[in-house]
DNA sequence: ACCCTAGAGATTGTTCAACAATCCTGCAAG
DNA sequence: CTTGCAGGATTGTTGAACAATCTCTAGGGT
């Protein structure tokens, strides 16, 4: 999920039949990286990962690595490799001779976040405007699948479900940049912010409110209107924001 | 260099003699974590770290793990744990089943890069004005000593250490943000810098013209113009980048 | 009753040796 | 020229062992 297939990047600009191929190639390399990954450690990474995103293991949570060996079956060595790779995704932290432990974030951890969110997340959207081939609508359609999931979600009152859809939406807003780091950076990113929402208790009215103003920024982006749409996203985000600090001071 | 002493934090603003005591032990307690980390695993990658950002290891050397445990004295779990280090700071690359390599990054990474460093460094500038205590002028002193530094070591026709303060200038620069996060990906982000000046042939035509403008900087952010600051220094990183493609493209 | 110190037990940090899986090289066959 | 197949080298993973450090508890001193 975090760096594996970013060395592709063919240079485009053939023939339609050629780039019919070339999409095919890249389809088949994405595959292939996707199968035969570094296995044990990634897989093991991967259930951690899961498990932390996922709040079975909460915040303040220390991993024992005997216990975990047994469950996961991996050896030590594999298991403290898999370890490094979620420490550097922010998932996990370590204490010297004293094992590693989910992240507590605080309020000023928020702040942090918020405040690189808004920098990249704004400027991505106020320099669509600026690329050389105008943006293709297709390149919408990962966004409008992201706001209908949420909707189809909250309808159905799967309130940790809309909040992923709203990070998808993010993550896919943040990817129109074609910005292989900043798409690095978006995904570390949100993976800490998910870790904040877990001591929250109220996912609904943390995530409810930002169901309809996806889909409003959607629309402007369809419109072209980049502009009106970076002014939007930088309250959006401020109202996010202040929403979480909110809700992280009533305990 | 990375996440060692990121949680000290200190809540400052007290008498001066305790500022000062504040400060020795702050010093003191970066030195013991320096010295007691994760020793093995950290110090060799320091080591590496080294090799590659001064040269030694050029882009798209491979990195033998049987060569390195015996030069750098660790076993192999203990090497691959610094590989590990240096591969989430981006200083090295994993290809599975085939070791580890000194990335050759392109054109398309410079560009990636700059565009990242854009975003950031001229937000944190124009944002400096929004500030709530306005920032003293203490804050700005190693600003000034990188310059300082730059200048002298052009003197001496030194021009990789002239490298080397133009980007602790911006470092620092980064840090009168005073987010964590933002300095953790400007770290990065000007580790992989570095890795591109190592295919220029030419360092001198590549820093020289940026003394004199970072000392320009530095005035306009003593004498609290910031937008102004702002503005220059996004005409400042477009011509740095466009001076590195023009470098590359003469191969 | 309180503080400090020492030591036992548990956990992590590091090393070593071995085996399995995969990649690269060169060569022979079609 | 391409394809298929050894053989050697390198990486991926494991398990056991020992050293270093932390935590917790019990005991002595004030």
């Amino acid at each position: 999920m975090c760096g594996v297939g970013d060395d592709a990047e063919v240079g485009a600009g053939q023939r339609t039949d050629d780039e019919g191929r070339q999409a095919w190639l890249r389809g088949v390399a994405a595959d292939v990286a996707r199968l035969d990954r570094s296995s044990s450690a990634e897989r093991a990474a991967d259930i951690l990962r899961r498990s932390i995103t996922e709040g079975a293991l909460p915040p303040g949570a220390q991993l024992s690595e005997l216990e975990l060996t047994e469950v996961l079956e991996v050896s030590r060595n594999t298991l403290r490799e898999a370890f490094r790779l979620l420490t550097h995704e922010g998932l996990l932290v370590y204490k010297l001779h004293r094992g590693v432990f989910v992240p507590e974030l605080d309020e000023h951890d928020v702040v942090d976040l918020y405040r690189l969110r808004r920098v990249l997340e704004v400027d991505v959207v106020r320099r669509l405007g600026e690329r050389d081939p105008e943006l293709p609508a297709t390149r919408l359609e990962p966004l409008l699948d992201d706001v209908e999931a949420a909707e189809a979600a909250a309808l159905a009152e799967r309130w940790p479900a809309v909040g992923t859809a709203n990070m998808r939406f993010h993550e896919h807003l943040i990817g129109l940049a074609d910005s292989a780091r900043m798409n690095a950076v978006t995904g570390r990113l949100l993976a800490e912010l998910r870790l904040v929402f877990h001591v929250i208790a109220t996912p609904q009215e943390l995530h409810e409110p930002y169901i309809a103003r996806n889909r409003g920024l959607f629309e402007l982006l369809e419109a072209r209107k980049y502009e009106q749409a970076a002014a939007d996203l930088h309250q959006y985000l401020l109202d996010s924001e202040q929403g979480l600090l909110d809700a992280f001071r009533a305990h």
